[in-house]
RNA sequence: GGGAGUUUAGCUCAGCUGGGAGAGCAUCUGCCUUACAAGCAGAGGGUCACAGGUUCGAGCCCUGUAACUCCCACCA
C-alpha cells in the first residue's frame, strides 16, 4: 500500500516532474511520417520580456492542444523560440548604456550590437525558463531566435525576392516619426488616443480683398509649413475664391486656394489649410495640386531652419508662441476646447509626429490579395468567428508598409548605394561592387528592418525555410493552429499569412485560436503604471502550475477576456486536493493485484460510473475539437468530484470495508480504472498532478503524457445501470432533503422502508440495498410491498413507483407532515397542468419533435404516478 | 464616422446548432461520517438590460432602444 500526503503540495512534485520529461525527452519530436502531423509554433516572447498572464494564458492553451493531440497518436511539435524586439531591447540597451553615461553615438555601432548580444545572451533566455514553470511541452531542442543564422538568412532572402519583384521600394512619403525614439513606425504601431486639446480658429487673408479665409487648426505650429488653403471644389461659399491666393499670417508669405474634394463642407468652416510636410492627407492633397513641401521640424520634434525665428523651440513651444502673436495680430479668431484623437507611439506613448522621410516600404495590395482569399475560401479559421471580420476589414484597408526603422538592433537592410552613380545593389551578401557602374564605393543602409518583418516569417523560417526541402518544413507546414491574443491581429498575424501565401503558397496555419486578454479584478489591464501586475510565477509558487492553468482556461468563452481573481485561484487549489484526496483513498484500498481486463461480475454502480467516464471522454473529445477548453476542462471536473468523489466512492465503500463481499475486486477494478481514464483527460490541462497520480496508481506504464487519449469504449456503455444507479441518487437525495429539513442529525439513524409493488424497482432497490443503506443513514433497510407494518407517524417521500418510509415518531408533527404533504400536492399538480396544456397545444404535438412529445408523456405519466402515491399517503394520514 | 463585444443569482462568469435557467465565490442551516473541514449534507437567491417580432415554444433567432467596453478611421 503506498501512502500519500494527507494534502497536495505542488511545490514537491512540479519540477521532479518536470526535469523527468525532460530526461527522457518526452517533449522531443522525431518526425514520424506513419503519424498525423500536428503542429504549433509559439508566439515568440521578447527577449525584454517577463512572463506575463497573458504569456501564461497562451501558453496554457498550447499546452494543452499539444498534449492532447500527442495523447491521441499524433505527430506532434510545439516549436518555441523568441523574438529580438527591435526597439523595445534598443531602447532597453540604450538606457543601461545610460548608466554608465554613455550613448549609442558614443559606442558606434559595433559595440552597440555588442552590447545588446550581451544583452540578449544575459535575459533572453530568462522568460523560456519561466515558461517551463507552467509545465509546457515544447521541444527544447528547437529554440528559434529572430535573429540567429537561419532566421536571418530568411529574412534576407525576403528581402531580395520582394525587391526584385518589385514589391519593395525605396520612397518618399509621409510617415509616422517618433521624435522620442528618433524612428519612423508603422500605421500600426501608432495608437490614437481621445486627448483634450484645442482648437484654433485663424483668419488667413484674401490677397487684393477685405476678405479673410477662415479655418481652424489643432496644430497652429504646423502653419509655418503651409503651402495652400484648401476648399471644396462645389462649395458655394469659396467659388470665388478659388485660384486666388491668401496670405499666410505671420509669414507673410502667398500661398494659393486650391479645390480639393477631400475637404468636408460640413466640418468647421470648410476651409483647410494645407501643409504636405507633416500630414497624410495634406501630404496627398500637394501630390494632387503639385505644392512645395516645407518641413519645419527637426527630428527630435524641435522647429528646423524653415521655422525662421521658432528655430530650436520645441513644437509646443513654438505653438504657444505662435498664438500668442496671431492674437497680437489680430489674426486669432477664438480658441475652442476640443477633445481629439492625437496619434501616439505604441512603445513610449509620445506624440508621433508625420514627417517626409526617403523610407523602405513594401507594397501590399499584390500581396494582401491571397490573404483575403484564404479566408474566403475558408482554409483559414477564425475560433470565434468574429475575429475574422476584424482580420479582413484590416487586409481590406491596406496600406504600404514602412519597415525601415533608424535602429541598430535588427537585421540591417541589405541595401548599398553607391557613391558614384547612386545606385542600389540590394544583395543576400555584400557585394563587391555596384552593379551597375562597377565601382567598390559602396556603403551598406544603415536602418534595421521592422521587428515584424521577421515574425512574419516565423511559421516557416522556424521549421527550415529557404531551405524548401528541410524535413521540418515539408512534414510540419503548415503548422496546424496559432494561438494568440486579439491585440496582435495586425501586427502579426496578417503578416504571417501574406507571408505564407506568398512564399509557401499555402495558408501558414488552418486555425487561429484568438483568446483575450487577463484582467485585474476590476477590469483594468495589467500595467507598470498602475502597477496591478501579477506574476505568474508567484502564483504557481503559492498554488502550483496545475491551479493556476486550471483558473486561466475556465470560467471564461473562448475569444473573451476575463478577471483575474485569488478566489478562483483557491477554488482551482481545492479541486487539486480533492483530486489527490480521492486518489488517496483509491490507493489506500489497492492491495492486490488486479485484474487487467473488466471483470465480469461488476455491480450496477460500477457499471453506471463506467458508463458516465465513458460519455465524459465522448463529450470532452467533442469540445476539444470546437476548442471550448473551458468546458472540456470543466466537465471533467465535475465528473471527478460530483460523480466520482460524491456518489461513486461512497456507494463502493461498504464493499471495499467488507472482505468477504466478492465484487471487492470489481469495485477496485472500476476504481482505478475510471480515476485513471479520468486522469488522462484531465492531463492535457493539469499534467503535473496527473502525471503524479498516475504514477502512483499504476506501474504498467512510464508516463501519462504518452499514454493512450480515452476515446468512447463500446463496452463501457451501461444505459440501463445508470437509469438504476439514478433511481437510487433521486430517493438519496430525497431521503437527505427531508432530514435535513427536519433538522436529524446523520448520527441518528432511521429504518429505512422501500414500499414498492413494482417488482423491477424492488430489484432495483434489492441490489444496491448495501450502499443505499449508509448513504441513506438507514439503520436497516427492508425492502417490501405492503406497508401495513409501517404506522402513520413516519415520514415519507417519493420517487416514482415507490414511497420510502422513515419512522421519526418523536420528531414527526402529523398535522405538519400533512400540510407538508398538501403542498407537495399542490406542485405535483401544478406540473401535471402544465404538462397537460402542453400536450393539448395542436401546434406543439403537431410541430415539435417526436423525442421532445415523447419527453412531455413520460412526465405526465411520472407525475401523475407520482400525485396518486402522495394522496394515497394523505388519505392514510388524514383517518 | 464605421465595426465588434458585453448586459443572466449579492460578486465573477458559463450556458455549443431554440425544448422547463447553471457553476465558483459569498450568505444561511446541520455535520470533525475511518480520502479530503482546502471537506460532507442541505437551503435561500434570477419577469436572463428594455421594447417589439418570428415560432407550438426564445436567455438563445430577427428589428429597434439604452448603458458600459474595445477595435478601426485623415474630420483638419
Amino acid at each position: 500500500m503506498k501512502e500519500l500526503a494527507k494534502n497536495y503540495d505542488p511545490s514537491k512534485v512540479e519540477e521532479r516532474l518536470y526535469q523527468q520529461w525532460m530526461e527522457k525527452k518526452y517533449f522531443h519530436t522525431i518526425i514520424d511520417k506513419t503519424k498525423k502531423p500536428y503542429c504549433i509554433v509559439m508566439p515568440p516572447p521578447n527577449i525584454t520580456g517577463q512572463l506575463h498572464m497573458g504569456h501564461a494564458l497562451d501558453n496554457t492553451i498550447q499546452d494543452i492542444l499539444i498534449r492532447w493531440k500527442r495523447m491521441a497518436g499524433y505527430n506532434t511539435l510545439w516549436l518555441p523560440g523568441i523574438d529580438h524586439a527591435s526597439i523595445s531591447t534598443e531602447l532597453k540597451v540604450v538606457q543601461k548604456m545610460a548608466q554608465e553615461g554613455l550613448t549609442k553615438a558614443d559606442v558606434g555601432r559595433e559595440g552597440f550590437l555588442e552590447r545588446a548580444w550581451a544583452w540578449k545572451e544575459e535575459y533572453g533566455n530568462i522568460i523560456l525558463n519561466q515558461i517551463k514553470k507552467l509545465g509546457a511541452s515544447c521541444d527544447w531542442e528547437r529554440v528559434r531566435f529572430t535573429m540567429d543564422e537561419g532566421l536571418s538568412d530568411a529574412v534576407l532572402e525576403v528581402f531580395v525576392r520582394l525587391y526584385k519583384k518589385g514589391l519593395i521600394y525605396r520612397g518618399e512619403k509621409i510617415v509616422n516619426w517618433c521624435p522620442e525614439c528618433q524612428t519612423t513606425i508603422s500605421d500600426a504601431e501608432v495608437n490614437h488616443v481621445d486627448t483634450a486639446g484645442h482648437f484654433y480658429h485663424i483668419n488667413y487673408p484674401i490677397v487684393g480683398s477685405d476678405e479673410n479665409l477662415l479655418l481652424a487648426t489643432t496644430r497652429p505650429e504646423t502653419m509655418l509649413g503651409d503651402t495652400a488653403v484648401a476648399v471644396h471644389p462645389d462649395d458655394e461659399r469659396y467659388q470665388h475664391l478659388i485660384g486666388k491666393k491668401c496670405i499666410l499670417p505671420l509669414v507673410g508669405k502667398e500661398i494659393p486656394i486650391v479645390a480639393d474634394s477631400y475637404v468636408d463642407r460640413e466640418f468647421g468652416t470648410g476651409v483647410v489649410k494645407i501643409t504636405p510636410a507633416h500630414d497624410p492627407n495634406d501630404f496627398e492633397v500637394g501630390v494632387r495640386h503639385n505644392l512645395e513641401r516645407i518641413n519645419v521640424l527637426n527630428d527630435d520634434g524641435t522647429m528646423n531652419e524653415n521655422a525662421g525665428k521658432y528655430q530650436g523651440m520645441d513644437r509646443y513651444e513654438a505653438r504657444e508662441k505662435i498664438v500668442a502673436e496671431l492674437k497680437e495680430q489680430g489674426y486669432l479668431v477664438k480658441i475652442e476646447d476640443i477633445t481629439h484623437a492625437v496619434g501616439t507611439h505604441e512603445r513610449c506613448n509620445k506624440v508621433v509626429e508625420p514627417m517626409i522621410k526617403l523610407q523602405w516600404f513594401v507594397k501590399m495590395d499584390e500581396l494582401a490579395k491571397p490573404a483575403i482569399d484564404i479566408y474566403k475560401d475558408k482554409s483559414l479559421r477564425f475560433i470565434p468567428d468574429r475575429f475574422g471580420k476584424v482580420y479582413l476589414h484590416w487586409l481590406d484597408n491596406i496600406k504600404d508598409w514602412c519597415i525601415s526603422r533608424q535602429l541598430w538592433w535588427g537585421h540591417r537592410i541589405p541595401a548599398y548605394y553607391c557613391a558614384d552613380c547612386g545606385h542600389i545593389t540590394v544583395s543576400k551578401t555584400t557585394p563587391e561592387k555596384c552593379e551597375k557602374c562597377g565601382c567598390t564605393s559602396l556603403t551598406q543602409d544603415e536602418d534595421a528592418l521592422d521587428t515584424w518583418f521577421s515574425s512574419a516569417l516565423w511559421p516557416f523560417s522556424t521549421l527550415g525555410w529557404p531551405d524548401e526541402n528541410a524535413e521540418d518544413l515539408k512534414h510540419f507546414y503548415p503548422t496546424s493552429v496559432l494561438v494568440t491574443g486579439y491585440d496582435i491581429i495586425f501586427f502579426w498575424v496578417v503578416r504571417m499569412t501574406f507571408s505564407g501565401m506568398e512564399w509557401m503558397k499555402q495558408t501558414p496555419f488552418h486555425d487561429v485560436f484568438i483568446h483575450g486578454l487577463v484582467r485585474d479584478d476590476k477590469g483594468r489591464k495589467f500595467s507598470k503604471s498602475l502597477g496591478n501586475g501579477i506574476d505568474p510565477l508567484e502564483v504557481i509558487d503559492k498554488y502550483g502550475a496545475d491551479a493556476l492553468r486550471l483558473m486561466l482556461i475556465t470560467g471564461n468563452a473562448p475569444g473573451n477576456d476575463m478577471r483575474f481573481y485569488w478566489e478562483r485561484l483557491e477554488a482551482s487549489r481545492n479541486f487539486l486536493n480533492k483530486l489527490w484526496n480521492a486518489s488517496r483513498f483509491v490507493l489506500m484500498n489497492l492491495e492486490e493485484d488486479l485484474p487487467k481486463e473488466m471483470p465480469s461480475h461488476l455491480t450496477s454502480a460500477d457499471k453506471w460510473i463506467l458508463s458516465k467516464v465513458n460519455t465524459l471522454a465522448e463529450d470532452v473529445e467533442e469540445n476539444m475539437e470546437g476548442y471550448e477548453l473551458g468546458i472540456a476542462a470543466q466537465k471533467v471536473h465535475d465528473f471527478l468530484w460530483d460523480e466520482y468523489c460524491d456518489w461513486y466512492i461512497e456507494m463502493v465503500k461498504p464493499r471495499l470495508y467488507n472482505k468477504q463481499d466478492d465484487t471487492r475486486i470489481a469495485a477496485l477494478w472500476t476504481l482505478k480504472t475510471v480515476l485513471l481514464t479520468a486522469l488522462k483527460l484531465l492531463h492535457p490541462f493539469m499534467p503535473f498532478i496527473t502525471e503524479e497520480l498516475f504514477l502512483n496508481i499504476q506501474n504498467e506504464q512510464e508516463s501519462i503524457m504518452i499514454s493512450e487519449w480515452p476515446v468512447l469504449n463500446p463496452q463501457w456503455v451501461f444505459t440501463e445501470n445508470e437509469k438504476e444507479i439514478d433511481m437510487i441518487k433521486e430517493a438519496v437525495r430525497n431521503i437527505r432533503n427531508i432530514r435535513a429539513e427536519m433538522n436529524v442529525v446523520p448520527s441518528k439513524k432511521a429504518q429505512v422502508f422501500v414500499v414498492t409493488e413494482n417488482k423491477e424497482v424492488a430489484d432495483i432497490f434489492e441490489k444496491s440495498k448495501v450502499f443505499f443503506k449508509t448513504l441513506s443513514y438507514a439503520s436497516d433497510v427492508s425492502i417490501q410491498s405492503d406497508k401495513s407494518n409501517i404506522g402513520d407517524d413516519a415520514v415519507s417521500v417519493m420517487i416514482p413507483n415507490a414511497v420510502i418510509y422513515m419512522p421519526f415518531a418523536e420528531l414527526v408533527d402529523i398535522t405538519k407532515e400533512i400540510e407538508r404533504l398538501t403542498k407537495e400536492k399542490q406542485k405535483m399538480q401544478k406540473e401535471i397542468d402544465r404538462v397537460v396544456n402542453k400536450l393539448a397545444n395542436e401546434g406543439f404535438v403537431a410541430k415539435a419533435p417526436e423525442k421532445v412529445i415523447e419527453e412531455e408523456k413520460a412526465k405526465e405519466v411520472k407525475y401523475r404516478a407520482m400525485l396518486a402515491q402522495i394522496e394515497e399517503r394523505l388519505a392514510q394520514m388524514e383517518k
